[in-house]
RNA sequence: CGGGGAUUGGCGCAGUUGGCUAGCGCGCGCGGUUUGGGACCGCGAGGUCGAAGGUUCGAGUCCUUUAUCCCCGACCA
């Protein structure tokens, strides 16, 4: 992509009514845009690390054999009624509309139920199962106050995944099947070492549920980490989680974090309360054992934002970066112009992502521009270079340029 | 939902005890000089001061109501 074709535009100051540090870096370099509080739209520059992070999101979702959907944004209330969660006093985030006969309606800001009830349709037989299903949806939640930029939105995106079960003990492999690929999930995004399977409030059907904490000042939780042991706990289960697990509140180190993830075993109780159930194998009906898997997309890119700047701007980790290079010109000279479009070309015939800032501003735009979207490597071409006969390279994390041949960077960018 | 703060061109801000055609910086357009870390000079476009009502000869400045935004708390399936 060409800057000169890029939708985007970078700014020197923060809006005002931003203090969070993602919504201030993420709004500069252009890649959101606010619609209100708590809403936001992702221009070209985020499209692009929010694809890239559902990228990642879907080959583990892939590889422990769930299958992509997507849902409806618009639900009915008797399917919610089933469970009692049609009521405003039980569930406080409802956004509610009528269609024109009058007909109740739902903004969807969970989808459970309506995919206990959806798959009702779809499974009669022990035998038409395990199956686990996924999307990536826009969960719309009329949140009494929105807050820290994208990571607390009333609009967001959300990874959610629902594992069918013929058994507790089938439920129980496949969970802890999805706590791996999570875990994979979070190391390639580059947050794996900040983040930790977290013990939380589990509900009726198990003591404890498990949440994904990545450590983040801006976040809303606080948890209790035993690094020896890799525990962690959320201050909400604190007192019962340490009488469990048998450690000592002394050796726990209190860290703010954010909720990217969070796993729920919900027992057989859900389905059948909406009335899913199965044919065993000795022709009595069963139950079905229920999973459900989530990951905050849009508040994984908030978190990142978050926990990986500089006072330049942004510093995004190689795979989720909205390009891999920043390619930059310097100078209205043809020699230069025409060994950029070159580079360019070679790159795209290799795959690598790379915007190349062909705009005729001044070079420390361009440099400004490069550190402020946070792009890992930016490569610069200029009379110099082409005299040199290299080119100057820099990650983004580094603080010197050095000179090097095509062949040397093809082989950084791997 | 309780408490605190804010709202003036696209963005960031100033605007004295009410007083003249509401300013500045960034950005934007045109012309020129520049070209390795957000250049400089000149010219120019763009706001009715969140909204509604009120006080006054006169309101961005005072009063009332209201909307929106941010922060703290509460909430977070």
């Amino acid at each position: 992509m060409k800057s000169s074709q890029l939708f985007t535009r970078t700014r020197k100051q923060a809006p005002a009514d931003e203090t969070s540090k993602n919504a201030q870096l993420l709004i500069r370099a252009g890649f959101v845009h606010k619609e209100m509080a708590g809403v936001y739209a992702y221009l070209p520059l985020g499209l692009r690390v929010i694809e890239n992070i559902k990228t990642i999101v879907r080959e583990e979702m892939n590889t422990i054999n769930s299958n992509e959907l997507i849902m409806t944004g618009l639900q009915r209330k008797e399917v919610w009624d089933k469970t009692g969660r049609w009521n405003d006093d039980v569930v406080d985030v409802w956004f509610k509309s009528k269609l024109k006969d009058g007909t109740e309606v739902g903004f969807g800001w969970s989808h459970e139920e309506p995919i206990v009830e959806m798959i009702k349709q779809h499974i009669n037989s022990y035998k038409d199962l395990p199956v686990s299903l996924y999307q990536f949806q826009t969960k719309l939640r009329n949140e009494l106050r929105a807050k820290s930029g994208i990571m607390r939105g009333r609009e967001f995106v959300m990874k959610d995944m629902y594992s069918f079960h013929n058994s507790a003990e089938e439920l129980e492999d496949y969970y802890n099947l999805a706590i791996e690929a999570y875990k994979r999930v979070f190391n390639r995004l580059g947050i794996g070492k900040d983040t930790y399977v977290t013990f939380a409030s589990g509900g009726a059907f198990t003591k404890f549920s498990h949440e994904f904490q990545t450590i983040c000042e801006a976040g809303e939780d606080v948890i209790y980490l035993h690094r020896g042991k890799n525990i962690a706990i959320n201050e909400e289960v604190i007192d019962d989680a340490v009488k469990e697990l048998g450690i000592k509140r002394e050796d726990l180190e209190k860290v703010n974090t954010a909720e990217t993830g969070n796993i729920f075993n919900f027992g057989s109780q859900k389905a059948d309360e909406i009335g899913l159930k199965v044919s065993g194998p000795d022709d009595k009906e069963q139950s079905v054992y229920l999973g459900s898997y989530g990951i905050g997309i849009t508040r994984v890119m908030g978190v990142i934002a978050e926990k990986m700047s500089d006072d330049k701007g942004l510093v995004w980790p190689e795979n989720v970066a909205p390009f891999k290079v920043y390619l930059a010109s310097l100078g209205d000279n043809e020699q230069v112009t025409k060994a950029a479009d070159e580079l360019y070309a070679l790159l795209q015939k290799n795959n690598i992502e790379t915007l190349y800032d062909d705009r005729s501003v001044r070079p420390g735009e361009k440099f400004a521009d490069a550190d402020l979207m946070g792009i890992p490597h930016r490569i610069v071409i200029s009379e110099k270079t082409i005299q040199a006969g290299t080119l100057e390279y820099k990650s983004r994390t580094g603080t010197d340029t050095k000179m090097i041949t095509k062949q040397e960077l093809l082989e950084i960018l791997g």
